[in-house]
This record gives structure tokens, sequence and C-alpha cells, in this order.
DNA sequence: TCTGTGACCGCTG
DNA sequence: ACAGCGGCCACAG
């Protein structure tokens, strides 16, 4: 039968939760979300939002990478999957250049304290 | 711009 | 408890 479906783990249900904060037309960068976490390792965060059984519930396509380009999406750093991910954020209002990267700064998004 | 290397660390066996 | 592996990354060259 089909593949059994694994319980998240602490790690992630923590990821988790915090980028079900991300307000729309917002978005955070890999890096501050792990540093927000206590983990110096943004590739660890990938790694949960990779597996995230609750998309697009959990909205990890606001999550993007430090240079302002968008990362991958549902285990691809490319192609079509990566395009929702850039589709779904401009129709909450974040916009791209022509290079697929955040024209501005204004949607990056902090926790409060 | 692009490619390679680095450093980290959660997951799994 | 331990070691190996892989990763939706970061950064220097």
């Amino acid at each position: 039968m089909g593949p059994e479906k694994r319980q998240p783990t602490y790690f992630e249900g923590r990821v988790y939760a915090a980028v079900g904060e991300i307000p729309s037309g917002k978005v955070v960068t890999y890096q501050s979300l792990a540093h927000h976490l206590g983990c110096r390792s943004a590739q660890a965060v990938g790694q949960a939002l990779k597996r995230n059984p609750f998309a697009p519930r959990i909205p990890c396509h606001r999550v993007v990478r430090a240079d302002g380009s968008l990362g991958g999406y549902a285990g691809r750093d490319s192609g079509s999957r990566v395009a929702e991910k850039r589709c779904m954020l401009e129709s909450e209002g974040v916009r791209f250049d022509s290079r697929g990267r955040l024209i501005s700064m204004e949607c990056l998004w902090c926790w409060p304290d």
C-alpha cells in the first residue's frame, strides 16, 4: 500500500509553526528563519520545508533565499514548481524583477520578540 | 553570472 | 548513542 506518512518531528513542528506566522504579502529568508529558531543552518530549515505536509496551509512559499532569489519549492530548485511559488507570491503582492529577484525589501518580515 | 566549496545539523539506520 | 548522508542554503572566487 501507499507509503506511510511520517509524523512531523519536533524541529519540523517549530519550523512550520514559525512559517505559519508569516503574513500574506511578506517573506522571510531561510537564514532569518533559522536564526529565529536558534539554528545555524539554513539548509536544515530547507530540509524541513521540503517535507512540509501542510502546504499550502503552512505557507512555505513565503521563504526565500538571502540573495533575494526565490530558492526552491516542493523539493526542486527550478522548474514549474518554483514558478508556482513565484506565482503565489505575486498574487499576494510580492513583486519580482525579470531575473526572479525580489524588487524591494519592503516585503521582508521579522518576528516580534 | 556561474560554479565550487564550506559549514551546519536534522534525519535515518 | 553514533556515524553517515543529504539538503527549498550562503558566500567567496
